[in-house]
DNA sequence: CATGAAAGTAACTCTCG
DNA sequence: CGAGAGTTACTTTCATG
């Protein structure tokens, strides 16, 4: 027999990856339907559902919009070199078109992602951050995938660093 | 008299914007719920919704997950140096560990953000792409900010090249 | 399974060009 | 006077104990 190798997901099955599958590619299902499409009665799902929020699997639901038709011509990312951890926060913080903002390892240090209505105003955010530190701007041209849902790591996808061995 | 200044997003009102934050905030509220938080009746605010989804500016509404929590103790920013562009579409295609795939201006072509188990996981990934092209992979340490609510880009907020003028 | 809330539908009102 | 948007009232569907 095999020894069993668990994962932090292990109490995961395939239920909720069903519904993690369907919450991600339309949150705003009713339980009944959700629990038609993964075979599962309406209270067994929402009792689900309410379980994978309350253990932080699902953090959250947000409706997606587009950013071209909200006014927005330009998205791009911008690299920010090292500077006062404390003082990029801080300006992240007060520049709302910065839509993702990651602390990344490397030479660049942020990898930020912003939506600005035009040339004037990608000039004026990039500004901005170049009078902390060095910043390298590359403009968005198109995606060919956004927001992949994310299904549990399974076993077969692992490949351990030490074989699963055999018990006495 | 000022000559208006339309944009995109111009028969975009006050509770349109209300709507699209309270959506991006929490997009599982009920319809007579966000009718209370915007002050306007249930099918009232039912119908701008529908009208919101309609004309494109909802794309959609997603569950959020911690990847953490799903077993990928690894995320990463990948760019990717120019290559034949459908040779790298359809890579992106077969590799479900890519969340976003952005085809960006600049030396490296693509920026891809993924999730993996761990090391060995990120390894194999990034072999992957560094068959086709040269690759430079960085690991996110953490997101100061992610999915940044979005709202119409406003006027006072546009800084015109050519200034308003008034009517003869 | 029963009760209360929410969604969908229809008829009516109001305002504005 | 007609078009568009909102409200109220009512029926069906859904959520919750």
């Amino acid at each position: 027999m095999y020894i069993e190798v668990f994962s932090l997901n292990s109490e995961l099955d395939h239920y909720d990856s069903r519904i993690l599958a369907e919450l991600q590619s339309d949150a705003r299902i009713s339980m009944a339907e959700l629990g038609r499409r993964v075979h599962l009665s309406q209270p067994a799902v929402t009792e689900r559902v309410r379980k994978l929020e309350s253990s932080g699997v699902i953090t959250g639901y947000r409706a997606t919009v587009n950013v071209n038709r909200l006014g927005y011509g330009i998205r791009a990312v911008m690299r920010v070199s090292r500077a006062e951890y404390a003082r990029v926060v801080k300006l992240i913080g007060q520049t709302p078109e910065v839509i993702n903002a990651y602390n990344i390892t490397g030479e660049d240090s942020w990898l930020l992602e912003i939506a600005v209505i035009d040339v004037a105003h990608l000039d004026a955010v990039v500004t901005k951050f170049c009078i902390l530190t060095e910043t390298s701007t590359a403009i968005i041209l198109n995606a060919a995938r956004e927001n992949y849902p994310i299904l549990p790591a399974r076993q077969e996808n692992v490949k351990p660093l030490i074989k699963k061995t055999t018990t006495a």
